[in-house]
DNA sequence: GCTTCTTATAGGACACATCCTATATATTAC
DNA sequence: GTAATATATAGGATGTGTCCTATAAGAAGC
């Protein structure tokens, strides 16, 4: 399961809370793996149950006292087995992908309208992307080395890039269906 | 829910089993919503509690008796009104991309061969897109007017494209690494 | 003659994720 | 003073999807 992994590779760098965990999945990796808090306890506990995390509890006086994890050596060897592994790739679901499909029950008035939704909620995606701040001086609580800086990264590159692709194809689509390329009937 | 409305905009085409839309479903739609036999059958049922589809058993001789499906008017207002919504955009779930975020925790020559792993899953992908006939005589059980196959056709078109933009992507990726421009640590 | 495939429907069990709520304490804002 | 926010953990209910199995009968393969 993908969140036990993404978990254990946070864990192998530093031990930390569920609390922990819900504010690093929130600034890392959530725009391709989203996590909820009750989850991540969850499992968390699943981790345990498996062997491949331990917990500790850390009293503190002034708030709650914390339970911190860490990966067992079984935890760190089923990591590094997974990041090998090949994955059974994941179907991708797109509902947006469906309202094309049936586009053809619209008006070409109403496909220009949902095409321009898509398209306007892509740009609000990619100005959200260029407002993260891709400098490792601003991620020096969470990531130890300019390698793991540079995967990370990564992905926000391909994420980007990912959007840039589809809203310039959504863009030829809106000319298309502007030259009346699409037929009526 | 997408799956409903999915079912809905096949049926408001024409009357179909259950059965029928695991086929049409496996030679359409899957690359973007896969659907489960049982889930649909399920959904089916769901559709006419909702008052969204009627059904009618009809009587076979020499096979079970098939139970055919077709929207009701209050269904096709709700066709309707769905393709025209604006849809809370889906989180994009990608391990694929928790592998690239933990790639940090491989040496250089494991990441490139998973990187060119996925690059083998991707073309492979390409070839199985290219198989798909792109004639609308091919679909003529399936489709009914050229509006019809035409977004049918982009569906595929955004797919395509999709999976060419990220093979790019990693390909320019194994190139970077083979160059030796990744942090060693 | 036996097995497997195709047509046809459907339920049980389970996995995974989301939403809401509960609990507890300290600080901060108005 | 009161309300909201931050820190910290966790369970219940529900939604959505997957996997496996059951049922039933004719057709096709060996």
């Amino acid at each position: 399961m993908s969140l036990e992994h993404a978990i254990l590779g946070f864990l192998s760098s530093q031990p930390l809370s569920g609390y922990d965990l819900k504010k690093i999945f929130d600034t890392s990796v959530s725009h391709f793996w989203p996590a909820d808090q009750s989850q991540i306890y969850r499992t968390l506990g699943r981790l345990v149950d498996n062997g491949w995390a331990e917990m500790e509890v850390v009293n503190q006086s002034d708030r709650p006292d914390r339970k911190v994890y860490g990966p067992t050596p079984a935890g760190r060897t089923e990591l590094l087995r997974w990041l090998e592994a090949e994955l059974p790739l994941a179907p991708t679901r797109s509902p947006e992908m469906i309202q094309v499909f049936f586009a053809s029950r619209l008006a070409d008035d109403q496909v220009l309208a949902m095409f321009e939704r898509v398209a306007a909620q892509m740009r609000s995606g990619l100005a959200a992307y260029d407002a993260i701040p891709q400098d490792i001086t601003a991620y020096e609580n969470y990531t130890h080395s300019p390698r793991e800086f540079y995967f990370w990264m990564l992905t926000l590159e391909i994420g980007k890039m990912q959007l840039r692709a589809n809203l310039d194809w959504i863009e030829n689509m809106i000319q298309r269906i502007r030259d009346g390329e699409v037929p009526q009937s």
